[in-house]
DNA sequence: TGTTTCATGTCAGCATTCTGACATAGGTTG
DNA sequence: CAACCTATGTCAGAATGCTGACATGAAACA
């Protein structure tokens, strides 16, 4: 089942590596929150809004790397579940900042925990100069991407 | 915009640094293999073909991080353009060895070029040690997280 | 040998996310 | 001031991926 060719080699590429890791950690933190009822978007929506308050859909939708269009369908059911309030209208503009209720504010904590045993699994086996300096190489390729992307 | 709480800390996450990360290459891909009329899952199911010829439909799945069903309907699209070709029987078993055609190959060396381009992109700015780090630590937390999920 | 367990290919239905489009608010620039 | 450009919230339709289910072949095992 191994036969080495060419051109990108999947055995030695960063990228490729780069999603095995991502869809390994998008599975353990599925895994975790599926008892609570809560998917990734949903978590991370929630995760978002304990941090930053009064974040903006499109904000949201930026900080959880989906579109607006998907995060507003996301909020529009934490809104009527009573996990997250929005203003009936804007004070300024057409921006509608959310913020979590009480209930949500509860309902993060279990996950939030959660999430946190799950990142602590994923770098056990790694020291803290080890941690910040994978910190920096994924910085490093953010802003190589980026730059080229907008700037170019 | 920047109002630090508590808890798990985005700005220094390296879970959610990996996600960000994770988003910003499957952008890049996705830019380069458009004009090429190719999706990510299409290209990664081509390239692990032309690697590694003779792989199932359920290691192709595995393989491109999708279910065996989604990673079906792929195939099946691509036989019928005449990318790809499998045995109408299994000569053992109900395994289906899929292999790429002349087209297949030949549509695959854009693609591969221009993905390629972006992986050096993507490191551009890391030496050659930090890059061998990187991939060592990624694994690390691969294998972390999986061994505590198939495991134990 | 018969049974159990597991992996595979595939079909159907569902969920989630995305693309496209529109109206509106605000800042920018002539 | 007016014309533009950008960003936002939102609706509708399309695409993509997933879960559930089934039959079948192979391997493990009693």
């Amino acid at each position: 089942m191994k036969q080495d060719g060419a051109g990108v080699d999947l055995e030695t590429s960063l990228g490729y590596l780069l999603k095995e890791a991502s869809s390994v950690l998008r599975s353990a933190m599925e895994e975790v929150l599926r008892p609570l009822g809560m998917s990734v978007t949903h978590y991370s929506c929630l995760e978002l809004l304990a941090q930053r308050p009064g974040l903006s859909n499109s904000e949201l939708a930026r900080g959880a790397f989906v579109t607006r269009q998907s995060m507003n369908v996301l909020l529009q059911n934490l809104e009527r579940e009573g996990y997250v309030t929005r203003p009936a209208e804007a004070a300024v503009g057409k921006v509608l900042p959310a913020r979590l209720t009480p209930r949500g504010r509860r309902s993060l904590e279990k996950a939030s925990a959660a999430v946190r045993s799950v990142e602590v699994r994923m770098l056990s086996g790694m020291t803290e100069t080890e941690q910040s300096d994978a910190f920096r190489s994924l910085q490093s390729m953010i802003r190589s991407l980026r730059d080229d992307d907008d700037g170019a």
